[in-house]
DNA sequence: GGGCAGGTGTAAT
DNA sequence: ATTACACCTGCC
């Protein structure tokens, strides 16, 4: 598909980003991807190639402000997954009994192919830890060390992480990982590890490089292998996912993490990595609804 | 206030 | 290969 570019006397650019259905910008964003950007009902503010950038869903595509060239639109329908083959992905995972009934819910979340330096030191940062803080932390850690970019910062380069002293990593939140954040840093700051070079390997190649680094374990590997490699192998294992599938799949009975991936990559294939999402998505849904009904019961003090 | 939170590193079996 | 434990620290 190709972009159109609105003539527009007020905002500087705007194009029309057409996407076919089901795509669903706000799912897309809030199903644990991505940690940077904002949804405001129907509109959504992040970065993107150290720009600005606003989108609303319209019928028929995206509205996007804050892109200048064409070339730019393209690179962003690859980072939004907007030409994913949602309608046939989700045929094929309907087929599973259990995905058929979470995809209800879920249906329209595309895979995003990030930038790999950002993905990797948010997932780094993200063990043991939960998603509000997360946020916190990146956004800190931006504002510290990133250039301002519109309203926010840019995320931080790798030279300008690996100079980082531990104290200013630590006032970003960071505690215990700020080690693992700066030694990674360095890593690719010098080059002794390309996260370019990374998109040519395969996906058992890209795993093992990835296993390397301090602070990456194989779910962390995992998530950057398919929000920002492209992946579709992977499957990340968390608790949500550990705890879903355990409870669909295996009849409540513990298994362990690599026994759940290994099932999942049996089962779904190259699409392992959508499955987990909606699987994901379905999970931290029940978990919403759950704390809204306990907040209701609670009379407050 | 206290346990919990999108795991990983390390040591020991 | 598997198991047990510590870990920064702000949230809910």
């Amino acid at each position: 598909m190709t972009s159109l570019r609105v003539k527009d006397e007020v905002s500087p650019a705007r194009w029309f980003l057409p996407v076919a259905s089901p795509y669903n910008l706000t799912r897309t964003l809030s199903c644990g991807q991505v940690f940077r950007w904002h949804s405001a009902g129907s509109i959504a503010t992040g970065i993107f190639a150290g720009r600005p950038v606003r989108v609303v869903q319209v019928a028929g595509g995206l509205s996007v402000e804050g892109l200048t060239e064409r070339e730019e639109t393209r690179q962003f329908r690859r980072y939004l997954g907007l030409d994913e083959p949602l309608a046939t992905i989700e045929g094929q995972l309907a087929h599973d009994a259990v995905l058929r009934g979470a995809i209800k819910r879920s249906s329209g979340i595309a895979l995003m192919r990030q930038d790999p330096w950002e993905c990797l030191i948010s997932f780094i940062i993200s063990a043991f830890n939960n998603i509000p803080k997360i946020e916190q932390s990146l956004g800190r850690l931006a504002a510290r060390f990133g250039n301002p970019v519109g309203e926010g910062w840019s995320f931080p380069t790798p030279e300008r992480l690996a100079s980082a002293s531990l104290r200013s990593l630590r006032a970003c939140w960071l505690g215990y990982r700020a080690p693992y954040v700066r030694s990674v840093a360095r890593q690719v700051a010098n080059r002794e590890v390309d996260l370019a070079t990374l998109e040519d390997a395969s996906f058992a190649e890209a795993r093992k490089t990835l296993l390397a680094l301090p602070g990456v374990g194989e779910k962390v590997a995992d998530c950057v292998l398919l929000f920002a490699y492209g992946h579709g192998v992977a499957f990340p294992v968390d608790v949500w996912i550990q705890r879903v599938v355990e409870r669909r799949y295996f009849g409540g009975r513990p298994q362990t993490p690599r026994h759940l991936r290994a099932f999942a990559q049996a089962r779904f294939g190259s699409l392992a990595g959508y499955a987990q999402q909606h699987l994901y998505f379905s999970g931290r849904a029940s978990r919403s609804r759950r704390l809204a009904e306990t907040a209701l019961a609670v009379p407050r003090p």
